[in-house]
DNA sequence: AACTTTTCTTGACAAGTGTCAAGATCAGGC
DNA sequence: GCCTGATCTTGACACTTGTCAAGAAAAGTT
């Protein structure tokens, strides 16, 4: 079975799903197929079910690889921000710069989170990677909230169901219109931020 | 071709709408196939393709027909409170309301609203909905900050993307745990209306 | 009643799906 | 070298999908 080399084994998990999140974010989780997620590999169709149990347990393994990386996202700026105003403009900037960069897999979280809701199997999975989500907004609000010297104004969970309410809409022109609507965001999250402490 | 009776060719165009929003509400936009669809019909499934030349336009007419008869759910709310306390119970007591009677009917709409990201010809349908959503939700921030006779803090868009952050992880907690969150919800609005306004 | 048009059903089509099993290929130990 | 187990490919399976065409049934018209 899995003698020795079980590292050997992970990492071809790890690259099986690098190939399906660069399928599912351009297609979604509806539309990505094992075939095609297996021709943005270097291997055939088959070896899917020689790593993974199921379609499901791969998207599932998927996403949780590459929110994993992602919940860092903006801990340097928390970390290294000064003033209140240091930070929005800093953490602003690194939400215009994620949709830039990472569109598609952003666009294929929501698909999974929305299809959570019709699919039980997802539930459990995507809870849980949403309160990592919840975590990673509240220590920036925390932070900015130390900065500014007065307590936060709502609770973690909405600020962050704030946040990603802003963040999501942003996604949807930035698909729809492009570019020019990431100026909108930074401008939202100054007048937002500030609402969150007292 | 469509002689006299164009009246009725819609109403069937209505009832065929209101079967597939039956079943896309259950099973999803992916998993939600014509077949399935008229099974929820007094039609067979060929019939589809007499009243709608796609699946696609079959969908957005049914999304379409749903989103109408809702964008004017809070007016009664708006028009009837007079106070700005008075405005926030009622608002968010609706609120869950409609979670609980229509959640299925809810997800649909974030379903379909994500997919449009993936597939363009639904791109322009749903902008357009989301922007009647958009002013929907400003007569109730603009109402209440009247009612408190403070000017709004922050621009529509922006309130609607807060607004909608909230009301999304509401269904979402409500799809996965039930009656309970809902309380929550109520509390997020006492909270964070009056944030809109100055 | 005969005829025409609208409406609906049935059955088929080509394409695509996840899954799996049989066997090819490869690596490492003897 | 050969043998054994892990790894991967190939091809098939049963099933579902949207679409459409041919014709049955119903409604309307004369």
């Amino acid at each position: 079975m899995k003698s020795r080399p079980i590292d050997k084994f992970d990492r071809r998990r790890d690259e099986l799903a690098e190939s399906a999140l660069l399928t599912l974010g351009e297609l979604g989780y509806a539309r990505a197929s094992l075939r095609e997620i297996a021709g943005n590999s270097p291997f055939s169709h088959g070896v899917v079910h020689y790593y993974f149990q199921d379609k499901l347990e791969l998207v599932i393994y998927s996403v949780r690889y590459y929110k994993a990386r992602c919940v860092t996202r903006y801990d340097a700026v928390v970390r290294d921000s000064t003033s209140p105003d240091e930070l929005i403009e800093a953490f602003a900037e690194k939400l215009a710069q994620t949709i830039r960069a990472e569109a598609p897999m952003h666009r294929l979280w929501y698909d999974l989170r929305t299809q959570s809701m019709f699919e039980e199997p997802l539930r459990d999975a995507i809870t849980e990677i949403d309160a990592t989500l919840e975590a990673m907004i509240w220590r920036v609000v925390d932070r900015y909230a130390t900065l500014t010297g007065a307590p936060p104004s709502v609770p973690a969970s909405t600020a962050y169901a704030m946040l990603d309410g802003l963040f999501q809409q942003a996604l949807l022109a930035y698909t729809a219109a492009g570019e020019t609507v990431l100026d909108g965001l930074a401008a939202q999250v100054r007048i937002v931020l500030p609402l969150m402490v007292r």
